[in-house]
This record gives C-alpha cells, structure tokens and sequence, in this order.
DNA sequence: ACCAGTTGACC
DNA sequence: ATTTTGT
DNA sequence: ACAAAATGGTCAACTGGT
C-alpha cells in the first residue's frame, strides 16, 4: 500500500466530526491493506510511528526538503526508513539521521509530508486515534468491536491484535487472555473533586486505596524471570533491580501485579516525586556504582541514589488463571494471601462518607497524595477510565496575576489561550513567574480571554502576547515542585484556571510567600560552603 | 571534561 | 497529568 | 460514557561541539 492512501484517508477523517463516518473511512482503508502493512496502516492511521523513538523531533523537521510530484512511498519502505532511524546511535549517528528523514521527506509529497511530520510527532489531529482505529478495523474485518478493544488491551496494542487477526483469524482473537510477559493496558481511574463525591459515583461500600504519588507499574514474573512494565507498557525492568528481587521471593510462581513504586522517607512519609521519577529513570546500577566511583575520585556529589520499592493494589494473574474478569474484592483477598503486608498498598473498606473522608485526610496528612476510591465488584477494566475507580487529591486555590498569553493551535486556533502566571514579590511588588496553564478554559473563557488581553497587550511576538500584570485569576493546582527554570525557583503542579477575578486588583493577588506556605515550614537551610 | 540542545518518558 | 467538547 | 484535543513541568540519555 502507498503511503499516500494513507495521507488521504487522514485528510478525509480530519474533515468530517461524525465518529462514524470517521470510522467507516478508517475501515475501508484498513479493508484494502494487505498482511504486510495492516499493522502499519493501523499504527499509522491511530497516530503513531511503529518504533517507539526515532531521535526526530520538531527540530530535526525544521528544514524539510521539496516535496516530490508524485507518491511512490510504500508503507513498508516508510516503516524501514524510520527502523533505520531508530537504530542509530552514536558518534556520526545524528548526521546519519538527518540523512536518512531528508532522503525520506525528499521522497514524499506535500501531503505525505505533513502525515509523516504528524506521525513523527504525535500530532496528526484528525480526530481520531487508537480507539477509533479499532472501529474501523472491527468493520473492516467483521470482527466484534468489543472483541478487538479486548484483545488489543491485553496484547498491549492495537497493532498487535491487528497482527494476529490478520495472522491467525478471528478465533485466535476471541481466545486471547493475558500472558505472563506481555504487558496489559492498565486500568486508569476517573477523578473526583473530593471524597464524597467520589463515593457517590463508586457506591458503597467502596475500597479506599492511599494514593502513591509515584511510577505506575506492571510487574510480571514467571519463575526467575520478572518483566516490569511502567504504564505506557514500555520495559522498565533493568532500572528498577530491588523491584525484581522483591517479587522473585514471593512464593507463587506466577504473577500479574498491579502497582506504583516510589521510595519512602526514614519517617515513613514519601519522597518527592521529582526524587522519585529521576531515580526511575536513571539506567541500571552498574552504571550508578561506575557514577559513584569516577565522582569519588573527582570529589564530586553524586546525589544519593533511593531505595525504590514497589506498592501493588491489584493481581490480575496468578498461577495460570486470569484474575481481570474476577471482582476486585476476590483479587484483592487474593492479593492479600499472596503478598506480605509490606508490599500492599494501604486500603481500607469505606461504607460512609465520613469514614472516607477520614482516611483520605490521614492519607493526605501522612504525605501521599489523595485516594483511590473502588468498586468491590467491578473487574480490571484494562486501558479504560471508568467510573469503578475515582480517585481524589487535595485542591490549593490562589490568585493569581497573568502576565502574558499565547496563541493557541489547533481547535483554539486564533484565540489566546495558555495563560501565564505569576505571583507578586512580597518586597518588590513585581510579578514572579511560576508556570502556564490552558486549562479549565470553555470556548466563552477562550473568546473573552482573546478580547481581554488584546485589550491591554504590552508587546507582541508571533507566539507571545505579553500583557499589564493586572489580571487576578483564580488558579487551582496539587501543589508545587522545584524549578530550576522559573525565578521563585517553584512551579505549579497540575494548574488549571477555576475563575477570573474582575473584582480584585493586582495589589490582592498572591505572593510568592503566600505560594510557598504550600511547601511546609521552611526547612533549617545547611550551611552553604562552597 | 564539560556544556547545551534535543528527545522521550514520567506525572 | 486535567479539563472541555462532541458523538 | 467514551474519546479526543490542547498543552503543563521535570528529569535522564544522547549527541555534537568547545
């Protein structure tokens, strides 16, 4: 199949909103791709590159070539341009990649290049991604959508059931349970303002989970041999050896666990998620001794490396049967006999509101971020949001000013849309910035946004509008985190816009002193001798 | 030996 | 990651 | 109820250049 159908096919799905059009276009596509590209044509048309890291960025398509006349791309020639892509590394292996995407680029037409450029970065917006490009390959192959959905969940991809639809048939589909080292799609949580709420939309009695502000993930062990997913499925396990061990002294011989992995402080409360994840993701520990042995030699700090450990709240495997489809009160029972207290995250079983508005303002009090409310009877919904897990967090609100804005893409073309914000400096006055955020906007926000701030625009650059600081708006945000890129050396976690508030001056927005409150006492500062 | 820019992955 | 919009 | 888009911040790895 030539690229190019591709590329029209994506032309057409981005034009029309209709999901079904969307996925009758997509299906008749797929109907007409042969064995050998139907897992491309599948990964491509849901957005997304077969290989999982190229080295091509938006930088590395700043300069394209000319476009060609006319498309004689193959899908499989794309495929294996992009595979020689991403096996390179090494000295001389940028140029060589600048090479090989020019050759390739120089290949395609105007079309193809701007599908190639949206693949490469995960930018294609038709309007349709893997969910509706497993539609479209359910009718295209008359198979039962909810079939497909499964299959892919447990395969961990579309393009993988696509591979053995294709390969081995129908039935093979409709057999596939999950696998001791193939990752399963993880259940995600649905998210509620707070604990009540929650409990209304889960129903009761409920499990309450601690929340652990952490690495999401997936670990399978069959026999000696223990896989860990995170949760984009990718193979973490080399980076996380303390994890392998604890799960290869479990006593059953094989597992599925669900389960986030963080490190905890002496006094039990955890560390920073930022401490966490750049633990997470530092390669295996051989190159931390070899780290910590050169910088010994040269007198420098290394910072200490922390004890990860991992928490599971779920098992959706054991001993050769699958647990997804059991109630969660049975794999939790399960999960129970099977791993030592230690390894469990904490949960309790909530029949009020009261009762769960306690846990969730011990949890919160301990340290951890919020809770996962459960359905006792719901089974492990692989690769969806549902409403059988909910989960809650604390909410901080300030006011803040807006010192600039920037156009937006896509949807929000024309209008100004991600704002930026900034505290005041309680001794200066000036504004101190502490990051952006686009969200919680509705298109009305959007239109009075793009009024407003052109109204009072200082200076303008083709992405930035910068405005007069005196713009109060009510930001929500989970908290703060350590910046080294902005000036308060703090930035807003998770920040989304809740209100404008035309009814405060600039003189009442917020300090940076307020701001920080949020990070506790302030800590006794070592001394500093350089 | 170190720095800066880019990419990719986590939340 | 969160939120809004549209089917 | 679900899927998609729009865009946030941080960190480590990698590469090329000084």
């Amino acid at each position: 199949m030539l690229l190019d159908r591709l590329a029209e096919t994506w032309t057409a799905v981005a034009a029309t909103r209709s999901r079904n059009a969307k996925r009758d276009l997509l299906a008749a596509t797929l109907a007409d791709a042969g064995p050998d590209d139907l897992e491309i044509a599948v990964s491509y048309l849901g957005g997304a590159l077969r290989q999982r890291r190229t080295g091509l960025g938006w930088r590395g398509l700043a300069e394209l070539p000319e476009p060609a006349a006319t498309p004689i791309l193959t899908l499989l020639e794309v495929d294996a341009a992009f595979e020689l892509m991403a096996g390179l590394s090494g000295p001389g292996s940028s140029t060589r990649r600048t090479a090989v995407a020019a050759e390739l680029f120089g290949q395609a037409t105007a079309r193809e290049q701007a599908f190639l450029r949206g693949l490469v970065l995960g930018d294609l917006r038709q309007g349709a991604m893997d969910a509706l490009v497993q539609e479209g390959l359910a009718k295209a192959y008359a198979v039962d959508p909810a079939v497909l959905r499964r299959a892919a969940m447990l395969l961990s991809s579309t393009t993988e059931a696509a591979r053995l639809l294709v390969r081995e048939g129908r039935d093979a589909l409709a057999a596939v349970g999950p696998t001791v080292g193939t990752g399963v799609q993880p259940m995600l949580a649905a998210s509620a303002p707070d604990p009540s709420s929650a409990l209304a939309k889960v129903g009761s009695p409920a499990y309450a989970d601690v929340k652990l502000d952490g690495i999401r993930v997936q670990v399978h062990r069959l026999g000696d041999e223990v896989r860990i997913f995170s949760r984009s499925l990718d193979d973490i396990t080399e980076r996380l050896p303390e994890v392998v061990e604890a799960v290869r002294e479990l006593p059953a011989r094989e597992l599925v666990l669900d389960g986030e992995v963080l490190a905890l402080r002496q006094d039990g409360r955890p560390e920073a998620f930022q401490l966490i994840a750049a633990q997470a993701a530092t390669q295996a520990a051989v190159t931390q001794v070899a780290a910590a042995d050169q910088s010994a030699q040269l007198g420098t700090q290394v910072p200490e490396s922390l004890a990860l450990r991992a928490f599971f709240f779920d098992l959706l495997y054991l001993d050769g049967r699958s647990l997804l489809e059991a109630p969660l009160r049975d794999r939790i029972a399960e999960l129970e006999r099977q791993l030592p207290a230690e390894l469990r995250v904490e949960r309790a079983l909530v029949d009020t509101a009261d009762e769960l508005a306690a846990f969730f303002d011990a949890a919160v009090a301990r340290g951890f971020e919020g809770v996962v409310v459960k359905a006792p009877d719901a089974g492990y919904a692989a690769g969806r949001r549902q409403a059988s897990w909910v989960k809650v967090k604390p909410r901080h609100t300030f006011d803040l000013l807006v010192t600039g804005v920037e156009w937006g893409y896509g949807r929000r073309q024309g209008w100004l849309s991600n704002i930026h914000l900034a505290a005041r400096d309680e001794r200066t006055g000036e504004p101190v910035m502490l990051g952006k955020t686009f969200k919680g906007m509705t298109d009305e926000l959007l239109r009075w946004q793009t009024e407003h701030f052109s109204s009072i625009a200082t200076e303008r650059t083709d992405h930035v509008v910068t405005v007069e600081p005196t713009t109060v708006v009510e930001i929500a945000c989970d908290g703060l985190q350590v910046s080294t890129r902005y000036p308060g050396g703090v930035a807003l976690r998770f920040a989304r816009v809740l209100r404008y508030r035309p009814d405060k001056t600039a003189a009442e927005a917020d300090t940076l002193a307020d701001v920080k409150r949020l990070l506790g006492p302030p800590v006794e500062a070592p001394d500093e001798t350089s």
